[in-house]
DNA sequence: CCTTGACCTTCCACCTGCTGGAAGCATTAC
DNA sequence: GTAATGCTTCCAGCAGGTGGAAGGTCAAGG
């Protein structure tokens, strides 16, 4: 298959794909012509990659989770690791988001968002408050 | 105050002070020797810079809080509806990354995690479920 | 007075994960 | 035959820094 029917097949625009082979994360063969000729296995490879990428795995996790999908004796305990430290780093994320947006809202409420020049906002990010 | 001085009393550190001059953020006036040689004025600058990172705001939306922070005409409309899109930002990243943790959860809880082969994240993320 | 160590300077490259453009072949459609 | 895609390469950049090398400066101690 050309770069074209795996950009269809997978959603990963055609520039990303080189990106990828770059990178040594996916290795398709040549064909005569000079193309990128991806066989199936490479099809299946990148199919779970571009999965992996929705769920927020880096692309150095998605090698392993590829590397593991293509061995027959991985554990699976392995895979959940990987999920889990995923897991971990996303409620990390969002605890440290949630923080943010206290912080945020309490500032916007603080501030009158008129023609005036006096914000509370500003006063708060210069310290000029304690 | 040299770079030093400033970083202490920020925490910004003295590289990324160099990049934020770089980028045009901040212009401290040189010494004899060379050396950037920060006003009073810099450091109230950065200090809001450094406190608006901590919030989330993009480098380019700090250049803009620094100039309205500088501006005694402004409105603090203009302040209010940054950090609004901010806020608005920031919400939709916590959305996003809710959806993904619901997402990573279920499928860990689907995996056994012991030393077989076979493990349901690799198949829901190869497709190989429907 | 000299040396040591901390501090400062510049430059250039690298990180993640792409994305954009230009220039140039290959293939396909009409 | 030619025009529109589709493919190739290379070079360059985005955010927001971080890392290292090679070198100038300054303050303190012996």
């Amino acid at each position: 298959m050309n770069i074209g029917d795996i950009t269809q097949r997978t959603g990963i625009p055609a520039r990303t794909l080189r990106y990828y082979e770059d990178i040594g994360l996916v290795a398709p063969a040549r064909a005569e012509n000079g193309y990128r000729d991806y066989s199936a296995a490479d099809l299946d490879r990148l199919m779970l990659i571009a999965q992996a990428r929705h769920m927020g795995f880096s692309l150095d996790e998605c090698r392993r989770l590829a590397a593991l999908n293509a061995d027959p004796g991985r554990a699976s305990r392995e895979v959940r690791a990987l999920a889990q430290k995923n897991l971990a780093a996303v409620q990390d994320r969002i605890a440290r988001l949630r923080a943010l947006e206290a912080q945020l809202r309490a500032l916007i409420a603080q501030c009158h968002g008129d023609d005036q020049p006096d914000c509370a906002i500003l006063e708060e990010l210069s310290g000029k408050r304690p």
